[in-house]
DNA sequence: CCAAATTTGATGTACGTAAATCAAAATCTG
DNA sequence: CAGATTTTGATTTACGTACATCAAATTTGG
């Protein structure tokens, strides 16, 4: 049977309300008796029942999930997978609210972040703009001792608790060295799709990539980066104009969203040669198109899993107990038309 | 506030024990009584706190996991990962043994199952030998009302609740449109290399392999299997022995274990020629040999995470419960030098 | 319709922890 | 050393559920 605050306070010498007072930190405790009671728990090695404790506290964890508003597949699944895990608040005792904030506008974010602040929730998930200010404010939270975690797009050098999202300079890497052996040594140009150059994992993503093709496939030229602002129709159109001009073009990444005006594009032009393509983010369109041929490769994060392993870690967080590190890492998925879920 | 069984006792107009008895499949409650609780308890939408209700209990979850004895990388990783989740008992309320059995050995396996039919354990998890008799021991625990998953390998038609492993079948098809895409369209022969063709995980590989590439990459043949029985030196011997004679030898998968005697004839045979090698799962020895291009792909399973989600779902079967499936799908990994954990 | 059997209600205890109250003891201050 | 202050102990209630007991009410059989 594990050890219970009955056998600390036996084993120290103490009262139970002694006890209580050590592990919920509450004042009146002279530090010698303290120490007393820390050792028992040392010895016994006990650790909290949570259940037991929410059980007695009545207590929920009031989360919050900023989101930004983007209007492409990705951010919907991210969204849905939110929504699932509030239907299961009760039984996991979340209460999870979500905000809307405009997509890349640090000021907006950190708005928001500056009321946080004074609500105290017990945890803060948010798609990170990468930028100084939103920075600071998310340190400001860390410090006053809010659980926050970076979901999808991390926030560079900040104090935040954890990233529950991909490594994506290795994404990056990844796609150039399918899309490199994939094209088995020959020579021609590569096109960029990005959604934009302001947005962390879209400058990763290409730092990775550009940096294998240059290293490890030299007969591979990157042509310089289309900007598709994630929006389909203007990717279509500028893939699309690529794609007549640049006739020396033999693979495509598409680092970002927006892929249905890209597989429009390619399939107008399929006609004129063999393309090789890597695209982000399993949707409808990009499954459809992995399946006919379009596209050859899809690397994909797992939206489910990163907004369960952002409410675990906050919880875990929340509760000042440790996270089963390799349950945390959210992996780079690649999806061939063979082994798609 | 979530709903408690005050509340169903309020709405229905009985008393808190006849609630009790009706959540509890107590006997001595009318039909007509029965049904007005349960309607109430539909209304209310009450789910059971199962915190609660296990703190009230005492209850804890006996899992047995049922393990084969191989000396393999595998197996061993699969092993430390129940031990790193029996490190965690205490806190999840579970109580987990291992039995280890012969490796390929139906007889064993069938009477450590018989056995646990008696013992009634909370839940049992096993690493299938898939044979008919195993089936059918599986079977009778299901009927006796046994939560059970298989772990890795599966079990043919069985009742089995839950299969927490990959679809190897998926498995064999992206490493022949790995190994395919990869050479580029090349003409030669391809080894695979077995551990033996009586697991079927094996076979599921083999199969899915053959098929892809037979069906899209006709340029390639594939020689006679060649069964290592996941034995280092076996392997070592039997590969590099090919290597020597088959000079058209453009192509490997390795589907099982024992990569250490392959990774041997590899690097012996380097200078001669370059080939192509996909191989199993990431071990030491494996990721080495990724990094210094003798393999040029890993797929893997997670063993922790097949592991976490058995528990997981044993747990949820015992206590009626639904699953998150999308947690619980084990995905295929497919590691490149440049994705590597 | 009465006795027997079944069904229901009322109540209490328990699980492990949190939190509060009040009294008693120990320590500190001047 | 008295008095104020701090620290500690003892005890109680609560959380939501399980489970046991005993009495009361209802239904059933003859």
């Amino acid at each position: 049977m594990r050890p219970t605050v009955h056998d600390i306070a036996a084993v120290a010498g103490v009262s139970l309300a002694t006890v209580d007072r050590v592990l919920n930190q509450r004042p009146g405790v002279r530090h010698v008796t303290r120490e007393k009671v820390e050792r028992a728990i040392r010895e016994l090695g006990y650790v909290r029942d949570v259940a037991a404790a929410n059980l007695a506290k009545g207590r929920t964890y009031p989360f919050v999930f900023i989101l930004p508003a983007s209007d492409n597949s990705f951010m919907h699944a991210l969204n849905a997978e939110v929504r699932a895990a509030v239907a299961r608040s009760p039984v996991d005792r979340t209460e999870i609210r979500t905000i809307e904030v405009p997509a890349f506008d640090p000021a907006a974010l950190v708005a928001v972040l500056e009321k946080l602040g004074e609500e105290r929730p017990a945890g803060i998930a948010l798609v990170a703009t990468d930028a100084p200010d939103v920075r600071d404010a998310v340190d400001r939270l860390v410090k006053e001792g809010i659980p926050v975690v970076t979901v999808v797009s991390d926030l560079t050098g900040s104090q935040r608790h954890h990233y529950a999202g991909v490594d994506n300079i290795a994404a990056g890497r990844t796609a150039a060295r399918l899309l490199g052996r994939f094209l088995g040594g020959a020579s021609g140009d590569v096109a960029v799709l990005a959604g934009s150059m302001l947005v962390r994992d879209h400058r990763e993503r290409l730092e990775g990539f550009a940096t294998v093709i240059a290293k490890e496939f030299p007969s591979l030229s990157l042509l310089p980066v289309i900007e598709g602002r994630d929006d389909p129709e203007l990717a279509h159109m500028l893939v699309a104009d690529a794609l007549s001009k640049q006739r020396g073009i033999i693979g495509v990444y598409s680092l970002g969203a927006g892929n249905r005006g890209l597989i429009r594009a390619l399939k107008e032009k399929a006609g004129d040669r063999a393309l090789t393509v890597i695209a982000h983010e399993l949707t409808t369109h990009t499954r459809a198109a992995l399946l006919d041929g379009t596209i050859d490769a899809i690397l994909n994060q797992d939206a489910g899993h990163e907004v369960r392993s952002a409410i675990r870690v906050l919880k875990a967080k929340a509760d000042g107990l440790a996270v089963i590190d390799g349950q945390e890492r959210i992996r780079l998925d690649i999806f061939l038309k063979d082994n798609l879920p």
